[in-house]
DNA sequence: ACCACTAAATGAATGCCATTCATTTAGTGG
DNA sequence: CCACTAAATGAATGGCATTCATTTAGTGGT
């Protein structure tokens, strides 16, 4: 039997076209939001667009064509406009923040992104190009530029796992006497108060880094 | 027909068990060095083993407790024999160099790690131990080790998967006109000669790390 | 010596997943 | 008007982790 209100499309190329990238992205964007990356898979989205799973495949190549998408589209949420209009270690600094929380969301997609060649996103290279050109114009030597940058964002990718860990990760359980210099380490953190550790460990690095980095600068 | 020198083994408990988890783990890890993480499924470890696939689950629990033992195994590998003999900043250096090094080889389980309890992994446990300890014996106050050292791993984590990417991974083709900031210091970069890209990022920030939270002792 | 129980293996499902292919239909350029 | 291309359906395909019923071997208790 048919769907109740479904109004099954008939096989064959429809007059108007159902499917495109952008939409492919919105959608792919609400199943994260509902279900998380375990509820993405090709089927749902399929489903979610009232399409059959292989008509995404005139569309995208492959899943992982979906994920670049949605990477792309995210990346272009990361703020960069403190380049334009701060000095470089307070643009650097929003910059960081901005991209650490915009993926902390997104964990599954760092080992995407992480090799990812910026020629296949495009939104991807305008952060690049905003970011480079804010080092350069503070006076960073053009040879550093790229590492820098490079070295940031390893640091804001294994910052946005960190963001993601349960709140005991660090409990050592049946091994704390064993691992005394550790335990207590873990527990003065803890005594220290009520912000997140890993905004903690975030800003302690981030600053380190810039304070660093800052010292090339000619 | 059975196998050719296969000798089959009949259905039933063996006279002597078969599995272990260090056989598995050290299956697990030949599997991997010869086929990379897609040849390590539940199957081909139980082929390599000579035993069905449903006989690995009387062992571990699932496949993520497959590559739990794996990580495990390789955060033994990791140098902190420096912590014993050297100087803080050395021997700082030394575990994150050896840290990064293990696990750029391995960059499908750094999304396990990363929301790890270390309850649940003893070696790794006992890493941190080391590390805390050296921090401690250098003067850190008690309450930033556990940040520090956060930091440092997340910039451990993301720098590991930088290593992987492949060398034209900035290029950025037919865009390199409207991104003229980038695109020059991706030139200057690769000007600048033969040492990798992902090894002069990491000592750059690696450096700016341990030069910022040096500041930190006591 | 027996018996209940637990541990460790087999082999046959199960259900999900990404992807492919043949087929159908709709627009488009020459 | 005709060949071609684009975009949909629906039916495979093969691989995957995991589960379950079944069989057999050792073990601790009476």
């Amino acid at each position: 039997m048919p769907k109740t209100g479904a109004a099954r499309r008939r096989v064959g190329r429809p007059a108007a076209a159902v499917l495109d990238k952008a939409g492919i992205t919105a959608a792919a964007l609400r199943l994260i939001g509902k279900n998380g990356y375990d509820g993405l898979t090709m089927a749902a989205l399929a489903r979610s667009l009232q399409v059959a799973p292989s008509a995404l495949y005139n569309h995208v190549e492959s899943k992982r064509d979906v994920l670049l998408l949605v990477e792309d589209h995210l990346t272009a949420l990361v703020d960069v406009t403190a380049f334009a209009a701060e000095p470089w270690e307070s643009a650097v600094r929003k910059w960081a923040w901005s991209y650490r929380d915009v993926f902390a969301e997104h964990t599954p997609l760092i080992p995407v992104i992480a090799v990812l060649p910026v020629t296949d996103a495009p939104q991807t290279l305008a952060m690049y190009e905003t970011v480079s050109a804010g080092f350069r114009a503070a006076g960073f030597p053009e040879e550093r530029i790229v590492s820098a940058i490079v070295a940031l964002e390893s640091f804001i990718f294994g910052s946005a796992y960190d963001v993601t860990a349960p709140a005991d990760i660090f409990d050592s359980g049946s091994m704390a006497e064993s691992t005394p210099s550790f335990t207590g380490a873990v527990r003065s953190l803890a005594a220290l108060g009520h912000e997140k550790p890993a905004d903690v460990a975030f800003s302690l690095g981030l600053e380190a880094l810039i304070a660093g980095f800052g010292a090339l600068r000619e």
